[in-house]
DNA sequence: TAAGATTGAGATCTCAATCTTG
DNA sequence: CAAGATTGAGATCTCAATCTTA
């Protein structure tokens, strides 16, 4: 069944995702979101309150100068605003202004529609084992 | 089986994708290689001769822009060297090197490794339908 | 004008160094 | 000194504009 020659396999896998991850990309884009913003605005609806740029990047398994950028452009497109931590003036914490919840459910509405049209082209049968797959690639992230 | 909300799966998707990705790169780092350069030079290797960098650029699924950087990257390392075209003056073309075929050789039984560190993590039984999914999205990567 | 390559600007990400506050 | 955030440098990628050659 793997008739791939050793290491080729590695350029299909990422090759792969990187195209799927381009079609999701395309949905988002006419809204003026990325993946990488969505995700942010995704961890502070979920948190339900301000999170400190620390916990930001926690939650988003990425390094703290990244988000420290990332709130920049968030902050431009004026869907988060940074409010001061008075309980400890070293700490920033992002906010979500109304229109960051409002671009958050436009965005989700338009990543769960691309999200089906990936996975329809996944044969049915396999279609569980494709996500239990990422259930076992989920070990691989905890291990980051 | 999908219990996880909508949307929620591309995030989880992506996620993989760039866990999986982060420990390639990471078998590649020591060689002071990346993805995108051992991909690059695969490509001449399998060539079997200097590419131009618009033929480099359709190989890698890239734009030319993109490839203009690599190349200069992979020049810098030594690994390839750009040569004129004689018969298209307009052409420039990538040339491998002999420490870039060393270096490939290397990079490529380092990916190796990487490669059955990650599919070890995948459950045996799971493996074959793994590899046919791949199949599935090759025709996501045709659509680009 | 077309095609091939490059450049410039910007998004996303990393790491190392730095600055402020605890 | 630790921790939180930022800055600077650089890798990877995209798009739009430009330059040279066909």
């Amino acid at each position: 069944m793997n008739e791939w020659p050793p290491g080729a396999l590695s350029f299909h896998v990422v090759g792969a995702l990187h195209a799927v991850e381009a079609q999701l990309e395309a949905a988002l884009e006419p809204l003026g979101l990325s993946l990488a913003k969505l995700g942010a605005l995704a961890k502070l609806v979920a948190a339900g309150e301000p999170l400190s740029l620390g916990a930001l990047a926690e939650r988003c398994a990425c390094v703290r100068s990244n988000i420290t950028q990332l709130v920049d452009r968030l902050e431009a497109d004026k869907l988060v605003v940074r409010v001061d931590d008075p309980r400890d003036r070293r700490s920033v914490r992002a906010e979500l202004t109304p229109e960051g919840r409002g671009r958050h459910a436009a965005g989700m509405r338009a990543l769960e529609e691309a999200e089906r049209a990936v996975l329809s082209r996944i044969p049915e049968r396999d279609r569980d084992v494709f996500l239990q797959l990422l259930q076992s690639f989920s070990g691989v992230i905890a291990h980051r």
